[in-house]
RNA sequence: GCCCAGGUGGUGGAACGGUAGACACAGGGGACUUAAAAUCCCCCGGGGAAACCCGUGCGGGUUCGAAUCCCGCCCUGGGCACCA
């Protein structure tokens, strides 16, 4: 019987039965490895999956299906990143209850998953805007502030004076309030922050020992931003007041012009001289209106104020005039700099434009002429007193002993690491469970009196009071001191979603725990996840966060592991063809996009050369998604997974390509029909029948055995593919030729379905029983290569003159060199190529080539 | 500007320093068919009748041998960007 591959008739089958066989269940069997494979947790949005987002559940699935197979017990578990701005914003704009929405947006994901076949246990699904969920985010803050992690502090935002509220910076037009025009100020406001920067140097240490891409630990380095560097005191002329610098380049600090402060430094308003007090206020002001974003995005123009006052150089005893400048940053170092013209880009500029001296006291070594500003470090020192004709790594140790013995500073790592700002004053987040009493200060809510629950409430839009929404309703505001009993009130902020995405793979462990947040045990056993899958845009957000929390936890001894994610792997995009026409009169461009997107059915009614197709990222609003139920629906879920595990590696970027899903499509009719037509002469019990005979095809079962097996370990999934594709080819072939055994068929056959299964486990399910076979493929056992079976009984040698390929031979594997040299020097390709040279020496590689090499 | 990835046939891509182009897609030819689709067989980097020659972004180098390692460039994609 000639068999085909239906999706629409096998896939829901299957898919049901496995239902009912409760077959994903977490397996946590005594005595076995375990695996513990997730994708990041996806907040569902309403535009619901495309096949762009299988991109990471399909490897993630094949990977966590060989494991199982593989007899590992496997966590495999999906969650709901339900709380945060992009739930809110998309409720208010639905005008839906975000609780409601999120419910009915992470169904649509849900039943989208499960039609391509994913293996989630969803027994221990996670929504983080559930009470259960978020009361133990609650408990991790009160955590992390009885630790002195989570701390209240005031922070430089937006404030508009006349409506007093804070702006977000989206919301600061040209300097303006967007509501009222008036000129936004900078304000100190009180804010929440998770005190990440005390992990600073185990943020960087610890990423040594992972198995992340290196583009993803780099970019967490540049985060962090460690620099070494000295820290020393600067005395400001005639007033008896200091202030600290920080350098890199201590050994420049013979070359140091001036001294710049930034505007918001403290000292700035104690000791301007009077003569410079208008300008300078005008300055300050000026720089506040600013808000970082401009601040930073304007060009590299220097602008600057000179405070008519000086500063002494510790180390020249000379003093220096002390400017104010924006290029210099209160948030880094000390918020104040010496100025070194001759070796900085920056101080360079600003010399240049205000007509500051410039003096040069670093020399290339082999004292060659050069153009400043020269920032190289390779050089030695000139004009530094003592310090002369140092090099300047050398100059560096030394002078910062000499800071040291002076007791004005000391050498010092600044990090640019700012802490994480947590705090939102918005509704649809983890209320942040502390309570501010009068007499006592802050207080947290008793861990019996966990979760503080979010008010159901009617309207959730943000205020015009700059406070949360919470604030307006008093039953939630106003509540007993927990410590004197006195009246107090609730914080009213809630926690930004990033809060409840740092723990959830612990919850995964022990999702229905209602003691703690999770147990130690079932951490201990599952921690660390063995194999984290996502897109690198979360690299030094989300990845960064969790890692402080894990450290945490192992400092309070919940953990026992220092980092969560052993194994990361970033997946490509999928590209979608997206049409754009002509603009017309009138009509503007937006930045980087070649005409005005319009629609697969204006491009169908248009000329072909008016529109203009560009691969772009699958998105609602670029109108190109193509959906799971659609895909499935026409090429079925075994042909899409196959797909787009073959079409490139999977950390790059693909295009939808639809004759190439008809390819796979084709591959598996190639399977369902060598199968079917075999099915009748198929024997279960191959291994009492099969004996030394059929090596050549044994040699391909076996070979496809262990490359599949190692390529699906190493991500190499397109490889994985095409294995299968020429061990498949194989065996039609060896069928073809009538010379390989039933015993041997069928245990290719067996083979080809065990390895087929992780990719096609619909199509693997189906055969498996049509050949009668028990149970369903993710319960069998994953086949063990023979290494025996592997070597071949003949090798190809490959035989070269001067590197150039003259001819190949076949010979019996295992010959040995010197028999080798003898059959390549007697060959006539050989004796052709090397008439009338003399052999110099013949490098032989045993199995592979022989190389003559003449002179 | 700095830091990461990448540049291989018409296309997607293979290739422990060892026969470049596996496996596919598209294309061409043939078989089957009244015909088409599907399927099966053959061809498919360039030049050449062939022997051979040339080919992995460009220029050098190391090596018996380089897509692969080193140096210097050029492009493409991504990230960071006044951090002293």
């Amino acid at each position: 019987m000639s068999l085909r591959y239906e999706p629409g008739e096998i896939e829901p089958k299957w898919r049901s039965k496995w239902v009912e066989a409760n077959l994903f269940r977490t397996r946590e069997e005594p005595g076995k490895p375990k695996f513990y494979g997730i994708p990041y947790f996806p907040f569902p949005s309403g535009a619901g999956l495309s096949v762009g987002h299988l991109k990471n559940y399909i490897p993630t699935d094949v990977i966590c299906r060989a494991k199982t197979m593989q007899d590992y017990n496997v966590l495999h578990a999906m969650g709901w990143d339900a709380f945060g701005l992009p739930a809110e914003a998309e409720a208010i704009k639905t005008k839906r209850h975000p609780g409601e929405m999120v419910r009915s947006y992470a169904a649509t994901y849900k039943k989208q998953l499960d039609i391509v076949g994913i293996s989630y246990d969803w027994s221990r699904e996670i929504n983080s805007s559930d009470p259960d969920y978020y009361r133990w985010t609650q408990w991790i803050f009160l955590l992390l502030f009885r630790r002195g992690l989570a701390y209240h502090g005031e922070n430089a935002a937006n404030w508009c004076p006349k409506d007093h509220t804070v702006l977000a910076n989206e919301e600061v037009e040209g300097g303006l309030c967007w509501r009222c025009g008036t000129p936004v100020v900078k304000k100190m406001l009180p804010q929440w922050f998770f005190k990440i920067t005390d992990y600073a140097q185990r943020l960087i240490d610890d990423l040594e020992g992972l198995d992340w891409p290196e583009g993803i630990k780099m970019q967490q380095r540049n985060w962090i931003g460690r620099s070494e560097g000295v820290r020393f005191e600067w005395k400001v002329v005639d007033s008896g007041k200091t202030f600290e610098a920080f350098t890199t380049r201590i050994d420049t600090v013979f070359g140091a012009t001036f001294c710049v402060l930034s505007p918001e430094h403290p000292l700035v308003s104690e000791i301007t001289d009077p003569a410079h007090r208008v300008e300078v206020e005008a300055y300050v002001s000026r720089a506040a209106r600013l808000s970082d974003q401009d601040r930073l995005a304007t060009t590299h123009e220097k602008t600057g104020v000179f405070t008519g006052v000086y500063a002494t150089n510790p180390f020249t005893g000379e003093p220096v005039p002390i400017w104010i400048a924006d290029y210099v940053l209160m948030g880094y170092g000390t918020g104040a700099i010496m100025a070194v013209p001759a070796h900085d880009e920056r101080d360079f500029a600003f010399a240049q434009k205000f007509g500051l001296p410039i003096r040069q006291v670093i020399e290339p070594s082999d004292g060659s002429r050069v153009e400043l500003p020269f920032v190289s470090e390779e050089g030695k020192l000139a004009d530094s007193g003592d310090f002369t004709g140092l090099e300047c790594d050398d100059a560096q140790r030394r002078m910062g002993a000499w800071v040291s013995s002076k007791g004005i500073g000391e050498p010092k790592v600044n990090y640019r690491l700012r802490d994480w700002l947590i705090s939102r004053q918005r509704y649809w987040g983890a209320p942040i469970p502390i309570i501010h009493c009068e007499k006592c200060g802050l207080v947290p809510v008793p861990e019996e009196q966990l979760p503080v629950l979010l008010p159901d409430v009617e309207s959730y839009e943000p205020t015009s009071t700059g406070e949360s929404p919470l604030a307006n309703i008093p039953e939630f505001v106003n509540v007993e001191c927990p410590k004197c009993g006195g009246p107090a009130k609730r914080e009213t902020d809630t926690m930004g979603g990033f809060a409840c995405s740092s723990w959830y793979f612990l919850r995964y462990c022990d999702p229905h725990n209602d003691r703690e947040a999770f147990g130690h045990e079932k951490v201990g056993y599952w921690m660390p996840v063995d194999c984290y899958v996502g897109g690198a845009e979360h690299a030094v957000m989300h990845l960064l966060y969790a890692r402080f929390w894990t450290k945490a936890f192992f400092d309070e001894g919940l953990l026992s592991i220092i980092e969560p994610f052993q194994t990361l792997r970033n997946q490509g995009m999928l590209l979608a063809p997206t049409p754009f026409r002509k603009p017309r009169k009138g009509e503007t461009l937006k930045i980087g996009e070649p005409g005005i997107l319009i629609s697969y059915e204006e491009a169908a009614e248009m000329p072909a050369e008016d529109v203009t197709w560009r691969w772009e990222k699958m998105s609602k609003s670029k109108g190109n998604v193509v959906t799971p139920e659609e895909a499935v629906e026409k090429y079925g879920a075994d042909a899409l997974r196959l797909y787009e595990l073959f079409e490139a590696p999977f950390e790059q970027t693909i295009q939808w390509t639809e004759e190439r899903v008809q390819g796979a499509i084709r591959f598996l009719n190639r399977v369902y029909k060598l199968v079917g037509d075999a099915a009748s002469s198929f024997d279960k019990d191959w291994r009492t029948q099969i004996g030394d005979g059929d090596r050549e095809l044994r040699r391909h079962t076996h070979r496809a055995i262990e490359k599949i097996t190692s390529d699906v370990d190493e991500f190499s999934f397109n490889t994985a593919v095409a294995a299968l594709m020429e061990f498949t080819n194989a065996l039609g072939d060896s069928i073809k030729a009538g010379k390989s055994s039933l015993a041997a068929i069928s245990e290719a056959i067996e083979t080809l379905l065990l390895l087929l299964a992780p990719m096609a486990p619909h199509s693997a399910d189906e055969l498996w029983s049509h050949l009668g076979l028990e149970g369903f493929t993710l319960e069998a056992a994953w086949p063990k290569a023979d290494p025996r079976l592997l070597v071949a009984d003949e090798a190809t040698i490959a035989l070269q003159v001067d590197g150039k390929l003259r001819a190949t031979i076949v010979v019996p594997s295992g010959m040995d060199r010197a028999e080798l040299e003898k059959i390549a020097l007697a060959h006539e390709k050989v004796v052709q190529f090397t008439q009338g040279k003399t052999i110099r020496k013949t490098i032989v590689v045993p199995g592979r080539l022989v190389n003559v090499v003449t002179g």
